[in-house]
RNA sequence: GCCGGGAUGGCGGAAUCGGUAGACGCAGCGGACUCAAAAUCCGCCGCCAGUGAUGGUGUGGGGGUUCGAGUCCCCCUCCCGGCACCA
């Protein structure tokens, strides 16, 4: 046990607790009830076909070193959910692991010198025990960690098995290059365009790199988000706006190139392709719209920069071949991409109109992307707002052919209507003019197909998934590379292909290409010597299904096994937001391709989705003398509050001098405002830092932290712990009065609110329990309010009831305790209140037999005083009565 | 730029089907206990006017539907997440 621990297990010689302690001591009674789950095995799961199944998921953690706040509210969900199904009778399980391969602990290992597996299991040793003095429960027979060869042996196993069926295959990607490193760059490692340790300008470069077919899925991942009700409508329409099913038509403008000096086109990409028909300079520019009844209205095409077309045509043309070179240098991510100057320059290559043979003028521009569709787009730039905008600045021909009845065009300004697909109709499109959108999608479709030219076409954004990284800390992918034979795939019974786990990468390049005794192998095919693939698979390959291996986590000849069928599907799958495509996607994708090889027989990874918020604190800073800025921790800040209590600014307790208040942002150690889970626990007990967790915000927004939120947390659980500490000696007596009823009607809005995951206001009714005990502590229902109050809190603050359940006798364990539900007998009332409204105005109330009928109501309500007082003497045009809420009088 | 989400007192948030806006907590203010402090307990607490009873007003801004809108519709502003090599 490390030093962070010393001052806890000083404290926690309590296990025995022979007399009840007065003082609320967390330590104490945190230890004892962690040690009572341990050597119960409480939350080691095993398949039981009695009880209905719950498989309850948090999104693993990367091992960064120690758990933030996102961790403990993120698990803190999930040990809610977990628990509070134990109670009512499901068999529960929830795992943890590691998402333990990526470039964090490549930079560590850049900045310490340590490699990378020892960084990385140092942090999985500490966060384990983070994890359990946070009291979650986790089986953690089942721990993996996908840095191990155990676990990631499947990975490649799986991708063998990719590439035999086709879904994975080879193609060259664009990497962010850096040329003084002579390595490869992620895009956080891009800073304004340079290179984040030499500074170089990045480039864009071309290699060779392993994809995974998704888009051979799209149309299931697409049409089958309609069977997953549990999701968020919002992650649903992220996803299948990330796909991006569209349909149109994909044609292709006819051209012959003049033979210049003897020069042939560059050899299509793949396939019937780009550029590639006609070795004798005839070829066809393919490309798709979504818009065919506009094709009669092409000015103009515009190719990428990387397109063979461009490339053709810099060859005789250096001012060109300068500004290929410029868009090369530009970076490779979208946003980028959709910001920048949209920049053109013309090739001097004219291809064919497919319909009317006018003359088109190809471009290259700098906003079209090579790795999309064709590499290619047609520019009608009446009707699009981007090809309008690039053809006023280049002064390219803008021909309108399709109107609005009523609208006029001008070349002057865009108007949203020019792109309407809905309501135009083609004019100035020859034999189409008069059709309308889906008309003239037909015809021109029709004629295209005649002439060979092109068809109607269904087309995805969602692009093929690159998996290969030029890094150490990954999967290695298991292929060879020999002379003779090619790539070849390491036999089965060769895996895993094991990563040295010694290496310290130092920023310049794969440490693996320098490891012979990695690089060197026999080729499995012809036996000469070989040389092994040094790419690692993407991270996101590793939690593509974890969550299944969980389930069988100690098979050890198979990825998977009967026990998976079992368990999955996850039935609640709790993550951050910012996975709400990337690795949600890929994980279905990944499952469908599991399925497909009989590996598992469900569809569909994630029943239930939960996506909550991230932890956010206020951020201090200053201007520092240099022009940089200077963050302050929120700790060494004193607030400066005006007569009224107002926050109006704030002082570093260092000099008294004042700093800006930067408002919230997610917790980071560059803006220092993190708070360590550590210290929380120390000083207030893992039940405090839970409770305040679920307490301060609904799971799917955004928490603010607040220390004086956390005092209240404390402050509640010190109230409990007295509250069952008086009930413990008290004798009850008094007669009955209104707690039964109360405590009752909170149970039910705690129920409610608990299916809807709602926990805040879950802890608010143990909150409003306890207000309403106090308030009546003799109250014969006492006891039974308090134990409903500690079966319900018991899954937010699970020590303290624990330790409570016990002290006051209520039976041996209250996770073996039955879930409390509403008594209808404990709810009846013979009379209720209503409110009583005057044109929709609040005025009162009344008191009504409760199943009164509606003229009974309105006889009651017209007569109180303030309906008279508010009718002022006019007589009601109408009453309104919603029956057990209001009543309203319209005069 | 595109896609998705959000905005309610001094602050975090509550309000289930369109039906009492501000539950619960934090901060603040007043009081009790204490030599004192901490801890604890009791009371007040949207804004404006009024000594008060009370009245008006109020859910980012503008418009609409409705007996009634925080909630539904249209337009706008600002903030946050994702954009394919961070995980």
């Amino acid at each position: 046990m490390g030093a962070y621990n010393s001052s806890f297990s000083k404290r926690a010689n309590a296990h025995l607790l022979p007399v009840m302690q007065e003082k609320y001591l967390p330590a104490a009674i945190e230890q004892a009830a962690q040690a009572h789950w341990h050597a119960t095995r409480a939350f080691n799961a095993s398949e039981d076909i009695s009880k209905p199944k719950y498989y309850c998921l948090s999104m693993f953690p990367y091992p960064s070193g120690k758990l933030h706040m996102g961790h403990v509210r993120n698990y803190t969900i999930g040990d809610v959910l977990t628990r509070s199904h134990k109670m009512r009778g499901y068999n529960v399980l929830q795992p943890m692991g590691w998402d333990a391969f990526g470039l964090p602990a490549e930079n560590a290992a850049i900045q310490n010198n340590v490699p990378p597996a020892k960084w990385t299991d140092d942090n999985i040793a500490y966060m384990k025990q983070q994890l359990k003095s946070l009291g979650f429960a986790l089986d953690w027979e089942r721990e993996l960690a996908t840095c191990k060869p155990d676990y990631y042996k499947w990975n490649q196993w799986l991708f063998l098995r990719m590439l035999e069926k086709g879904i994975a295959y080879k193609k060259t990607q664009v990497v962010n290059w850096d040329p003084v490193d002579q390595t490869v760059l992620a895009n956080e490692q891009v800073i304004e365009g340079r290179g984040w340790r030499t500074g170089a300008l990045v480039e864009k470069r071309e290699i060779p790199g392993y994809y995974l077919a998704i888009t051979q899925y799209a149309d299931e991942l697409l049409t089958a988000l309609d069977t997953l009700p549990g999701w968020p409508e919002r992650v649903k329409t992220m996803q299948a706006n990330w796909i991006g099913k569209s349909t149109g038509v994909r044609f292709a403008f006819p051209y012959e190139l003049p033979a210049a000096g003897g020069t042939n086109l560059p050899s299509p990409l793949a396939g019937e392709g780009q550029g590639g028909e006609g070795s004798a300079g005839r070829g066809k520019l393919w490309v798709f719209t979504t818009r065919p009844d506009t094709i009669m209205g092409v000015t103009f095409c515009a190719v990428a920069a990387e397109h063979p077309l461009a490339t053709h045509a810099a060859k005789n043309n250096p001012e060109l071949a300068a500004f290929i070179e410029e868009c090369k240098h530009g970076s490779v991510m979208e946003a980028d991409m959709a910001t920048m100057e949209k920049k053109g320059m013309p090739t001097g290559i004219f291809v064919e109109h497919p319909l009317t043979g006018a003359k088109v003028e190809v471009w290259v521009g700098n906003y079209v992307l090579m790795s999309y569709g064709d590499g290619a787009v047609m520019g009608v730039p009446a009707h699009d707002e981007r090809d309008f905008a690039f053809a006023k600045k280049y002064g390219l021909p803008i021909k309108q052919v399709v109107a609005l009845a009523g609208e006029a065009f001008s070349l002057e300004a865009w108007a949203e209507w020019y792109a309407d697909k809905q309501r135009g109709v083609c004019v100035n499109s020859g034999k189409y003019d008069g059709l309308d959108y889906a008309a003239a999608t037909e015809a021109i479709a029709a004629d295209l197909a005649a002439k060979g030219l092109g068809e109607k076409k269904v087309q995805f954004r969602l692009r093929d998934w690159g998996v290969s990284r030029q890094r150490y800390w990954g999967c290695p992918i298991p292929l060879i590379h020999c002379e003779s034979c090619g790539s070849v795939p390491v036999p089965d019974d060769q895996l895993p292909v094991v990563l040295p786990e010694d290496c310290v990468p130092d920023g310049a390049g794969n440490p693996l290409n320098k490891r012979a005794d990695f690089l060197n192998c026999a080729c499995p095919k012809c036996g000469k010597p070989a040389a092994r693939e040094t790419d690692t698979m993407d991270t996101f390959v590793d939690s593509s299904w974890y969550y299944a291996r969980y389930c069988a986590a100690n098979a050890m000849t198979a990825m998977v096994d009967a026990r998976t069928d079992y368990w999955m599907p996850v039935d609640q799958y709790i993550g951050g937001i910012e996975h709400a495509i990337l690795h949600l996607l890929y994980s279905r994708f990944w499952t469908k391709v599991m399925r497909d090889l009989g590996l598992v027989s469900y569809d569909e990874p994630f029943a239930n989705l939960l996506t909550q918020g991230m932890v956010l604190n206020h951020i201090f800073s200053r201007r520092s003398d240099r022009g940089g800025i200077i963050y302050y921790a929120p700790e060494e800040v004193e607030l400066v509050r005006d007569a009224a209590g107002h926050v109006t600014g704030a002082t570093a307790k260092a000099d008294g001098l004042p700093v800006d208040y930067g408002g919230v942002g997610t917790m980071s150690k560059s803006k220092r405002n993190g708070v360590d889970p550590q210290s929380l626990i120390e000083q207030y007990g893992a039940d405090t830092a839970r409770f305040f967790m679920m307490f301060a915000s609904p799971p799917e927004q955004t928490l603010e932290w607040s220390d004086s939120g956390v005092e209240g947390a404390y402050r509640f659980l010190k109230r409990v712990w007295a509250c069952g500490h008086a009930l413990k000696s008290q004798a009850a007596a008094k007669e009955a009065g209104a707690l039964r009823r109360e405590i009752h009607l909170l149970l039910k809005q705690a129920n409610y609110d608990l299916g809807k995951l709602q926990f805040n206001t879950v802890a608010s009714a143990c909150m409003k329990m306890l207000n309403a005990l106090e308030k009546a502590p003799a109250d014969p229902h006492a006891r039974e309010a308090f134990s409903i109050l500690l079966r319900v809190l018991s899954p937010i603050a699970p020590h303290i009831t624990h330790a409570l359940w016990i002290e006051l006798g209520y039976g041996p364990d209250i996770l073996a305790a039955t879930w409390p539900e509403p008594l209808d007998a404990a709810l009846v009332q013979d009379e209720e209140e209503l409110v009583l409204q005057v044109n929709g105005k609040l005025r009162g109330a009344l008191r009504v037999k409760v199943g009164a009928d509606r003229t009974a109501i309105e006889a009651v309500a017209l007569a109180t005083e303030a309906a008279q007082k508010f009718m002022e003497g006019k007589p009601a045009k109408k009453v309104i009565v919603v029956p057990g809420r209001l009543v309203n009088i319209v005069v």
